[in-house]
DNA sequence: ATGGCCTCGGTTCGAGGA
């Protein structure tokens, strides 16, 4: 089984993207972020064309959450449960045994922005939510972009970073609560290669310079850590033109 | 040098992203 999180930044922007990309990568379940499409936009006739189901939630302009599964999903949850919030950026789906929960964690903007007090907030309001889904459901895997860069190997720079949204400790010590529950980080499972991101900046040439972060994560489940074979990032779809500034992980698990 | 680019909504600029 093989799980994919991408965030495409407009999946009205992308859409070719994805279907080009589920062409060459027929993975069993893609969740995606920053759709930023209502749910009558979405493009449910395209994605099932392309031969999967797909689960939506989303609203004008920002965030917006989506799986897309060539297997049948049950359970579908949209949002926190416990967590009030009016921005869409969770979905959850049963696929199988395997409980699939797509996020898209806040950005923050900065730390001294109210909506760095939201992001840690909202990520407590996360856990709280997964402990729980982790006793009900031992196969768990949370997938999207988490705006947070776990370690320092995970910065281009991390001298010019430090202390940084996205990198400060507050946020990665909320990212180490969450591995608390049981959760493995699939790309640290394996040897990687050195300075490889998920994430590169529009500006500046940020990707031809490799001056990029990893912020999109695969988390699973100690069950479903053991049967994992591989995770990999895609930098393919970074080189298209008119990508998104993000591009897919990519996990493999043997079940 | 504290910007740069991309997307959206709704107009030709501001907000937000990361």
């Amino acid at each position: 089984m093989k799980l994919a999180t991408w965030n495409v930044n407009s999946l009205k922007v992308r859409l070719p993207h994805v279907l080009q990309w589920l062409a060459d990568n027929p993975v069993d379940v893609l969740c995606l972020q920053e759709t930023k499409l209502t749910d009558d936009k979405f493009p449910v006739g395209e994605i099932e064309a392309a031969g999967y189901q797909v689960a939506f939630t989303g609203q004008k302009t920002y965030n917006g959450v989506a799986i897309l599964s060539k297997h049948p999903m049950a359970d579908i949850v949209k949002n926190i449960p416990s967590f009030e919030d009016e921005q869409q950026r969770v979905i959850a789906a049963t696929v199988g045994d395997v409980r699939v929960v797509c996020a898209y964690i806040p950005n923050g903007q900065s730390l001294e922005s109210e909506k760095y007090l939201y992001k840690l907030k909202w990520l407590e309001g996360l856990r709280d939510w997964l402990s729980r889904e982790y006793a009900a459901h031992p196969k768990l895997a949370l997938l999207g972009d988490y705006n947070i860069a776990p370690e320092d190997r995970d910065v281009h720079d991390p001298a010019a970073w430090q202390g940084q949204v996205l990198v400060s400790e507050p946020e990665r010590a909320a990212f180490r609560r969450l591995l608390d529950l049981g959760f493995k980080d699939a790309f640290r499972l394996f040897e990687q290669p050195e300075k490889l991101f998920s994430w590169w900046d529009y500006r500046q040439l940020a990707f031809r310079r490799n001056a990029g972060l990893r912020i999109d994560h695969i988390l699973l489940s100690a069950p479903l850590a053991e049967k994992c074979s591989a995770c990999v990032i895609d930098k393919a779809p970074r080189k298209l033109e008119q990508p998104s500034d993000h591009t897919p992980v990519v996990a493999t698990i043997d079940c």
